[in-house]
DNA sequence: TTAGGGTTAG
């Protein structure tokens, strides 16, 4: 409708010098405009303006306002809109609710939602419609609520709302992005099969990305089939999946083919194309790849964004390439877009790999600076970065200053603190710290045992090794393969050699195998005859045998 | 003659 917001503002104020005053369906028409073009600020400033020189305004004005305050995260603005229609006496009703539903939810404030959702069904104002239960559903699939989602969905039909294929396809991508694809699945069935509704492409993208992460790669197949059949053609976003999820699998020959498709059959790749790319190049640390791909994104007139920046930080900070990781951490600031919390981490992350401690220090502080909060990903990278750096102290001192908050609660951040104290020979300040976790009422898991377990077998404790070994399985967690692996080690540098028969038939028993590093150091006592040579039998049956399943389909 | 809901990348 408009070239630009400029041209939308002339035309209003043109609006408003018109004798007699266009109709109130006419400024509903520009408010939208406004709104589509997402200039929301714009679209509830407009609306002050109609107020101020007294323009008539409808519940049509109204709810496009409160949907405008609502995208901008303002959702208490949109009631305050509400309030002032119902002064001019204008009424609200279903898709006005609707739309201050969905901003709470934006907002996260689910229980909100539910109040208002509940107070309006007991009113018997109206009968919410699809659109009002969708909404909801979606908010308590935001939540992971699904078990509920689906008895609103069970709901709704008994009071003979009809769900479409959007209500079931927000419960069957809810359900896809907790890996309860089987649900998804069932969830499909009824709706095709028995409720007759058919699936759209939103739908096939929902199954198809569930199915990736679980690399289902047949059943991707038979979807992608499945659409042909239908005459569902497939869309940016279907690709997209693929080719992240091949990338994802380290296939990015393949993830190019299907990019080659995509020109093909004339679907415009986007940033979120390349981003994927840049991924997978970055993932096999083919990094002149990805800069490679990074540089194209604006010549095919595509503006790349904070993740796409950030995928690329990552690459090159995994690949430890710190200076081209600030070079391009320096861009993007720029070029003006913010760093987040994602990418801070990034970055916090390579200073600390490369051993860069003091900037890491530096740029956390800088990160709260500019008020982005570090989050649980954050400290336990930064604890993480100071232990493997040597500087233990600073890490735990660092964990009291955080105060008995969630992260102060939380297991990984143990385990860490743990590992990072025993290997730096504080033994007695990690043992602590292990007993401190079941004190805060936290679940010892597997991984904090098998670091406590290897802390004991490095300061030669195998006795008190072994006690905790023999308590996995009655705390309710048993011992992984990992655990055996990293005790049998410790007991063989330990000269512990009459447990090893032991434990070895406790992998084999439990299923699991020995890893390189342990066959190789039970070969060397063997060797050395320190080990009886009749265990070799054994042992080979431990050995892992290789086995993949690679995604392969026609798109 | 105008308003509300579901899918992809760090």
């Amino acid at each position: 409708m408009f070239e630009n917001i400029d041209d939308a503002l002339k035309l209003f104020d043109e609006m408003t010098q018109r004798q007699p005053l266009p109709s109130v369906v006419k400024f509903n028409q520009l408010l939208q405009a406004v709104t589509k073009m997402k200039h929301y600020s714009c679209s509830v400033e407009i609306f002050k303006q109609m107020n101020v020189i007294r323009i008539p305004v409808d519940v049509y004005t109204i709810t496009i306002v409160i949907n405008s305050c609502c995208q901008m995260y303002h959702t208490r603005e949109g009631f305050a809109a509400l309030g002032n229609g119902l002064k001019h006496a204008v009424l609200p009703n279903v898709w006005t609710f609707s739309t201050l539903l969905n901003g709470l939810i934006l907002e996260d404030k689910i229980i909100k939602a539910e109040r208002l959702f509940k107070k309006l069904i007991k009113k018997e104002l109206f009968e919410p419609d699809t659109i009002m239960y969708n909404t909801m559903i979606k908010g308590l699939c935001k939540f992971g609520i699904n078990d509920t989602a689906i008895a609103l969905l069970k709901l709704m039909d008994e009071r003979g709302c009809k769900p479409d294929v959007v209500t079931y396809t927000t419960i069957i991508d809810s359900l896809c992005k907790v890996k309860m694809v089987d649900d998804a699945l069932k969830l499909f069935k009824e709706m095709v099969f028995h409720k007759y509704i058919q699936p759209n492409v939103v739908t096939y993208n929902s199954l198809i990305h569930g199915l990736c992460n679980l690399c289902r790669w047949d059943e991707v197949s038979k979807m992608l089939q499945e659409m042909k059949e239908e005459k569902i053609s497939p869309c940016v976003e279907t690709y997209n999946i693929l080719v992240d999820a091949l990338c994802k699998e380290g296939m990015v020959e393949d993830a190019n083919g299907v990019i080659k498709l995509m020109i093909q059959r004339g679907i415009d790749l986007d940033i979120v194309t390349y981003t994927s790319l840049i991924d997978g190049y970055c993932l096999r640390g083919e990094m002149s790849k990805a800069r490679e791909v990074f540089d194209s994104v604006e010549i095919h007139g595509v503006v790349p964004n904070i993740i796409t920046y950030s995928s690329l930080l990552n690459g090159y900070c995994k690949n430890l390439k710190i200076e081209d990781a600030m070079h391009f951490f320096h861009e993007m600031i720029k070029k003006d877009m913010k760093p987040d919390v994602i990418t801070y981490t990034t970055m916090l992350q390579g200073l600390f790999r490369v051993g860069h401690c003091k900037d890491a220090y530096d740029l956390f502080n800088e990160m709260r600076a500019h008020n982005e909060i570090p989050d649980g990903c954050t400290y336990t990278i930064v604890l993480e970065g100071l232990c493997n750096n040597n500087q233990v102290e600073e890490a735990l001192s660092l964990f009291h200053l955080m105060g008995d908050n969630k992260l102060n609660l939380d297991i990984v951040v143990y385990t860490i603190l743990i590992d990072g104290a025993s290997k730096s020979g504080k033994i007695d300040i990690a043992r602590i710290l292990f007993n401190e976790v079941s004190v805060k009422g936290l679940q010892l898991d597997v991984w904090t045992y098998n670091v406590m377990i290897s802390g004991f077998c490095r300061e030669g404790l195998v006795g008190e090794a072994k006690k905790l070994f023999y308590t996995m399985e009655t705390n309710g967690c048993p011992p992984d393969s990992v655990t055996c692996n990293a005790f049998l080690q410790g007991i063989l540098k330990n000269q512990q050699h009459d447990f090893v028969e032991m434990l070895l038939k406790e992998v084999e028993g439990r299923g699991f195998t020995l890893d390189a590093t342990t066959v190789s150091l039970l070969l060397d006592h063997i060797k050395a005859r320190s080990l009886d040579a009749s265990l070799l039998k054994l042992i080979g049956k431990l050995v892992p045998k290789e086995g993949v399943d690679a995604p392969c389909f026609t798109v």
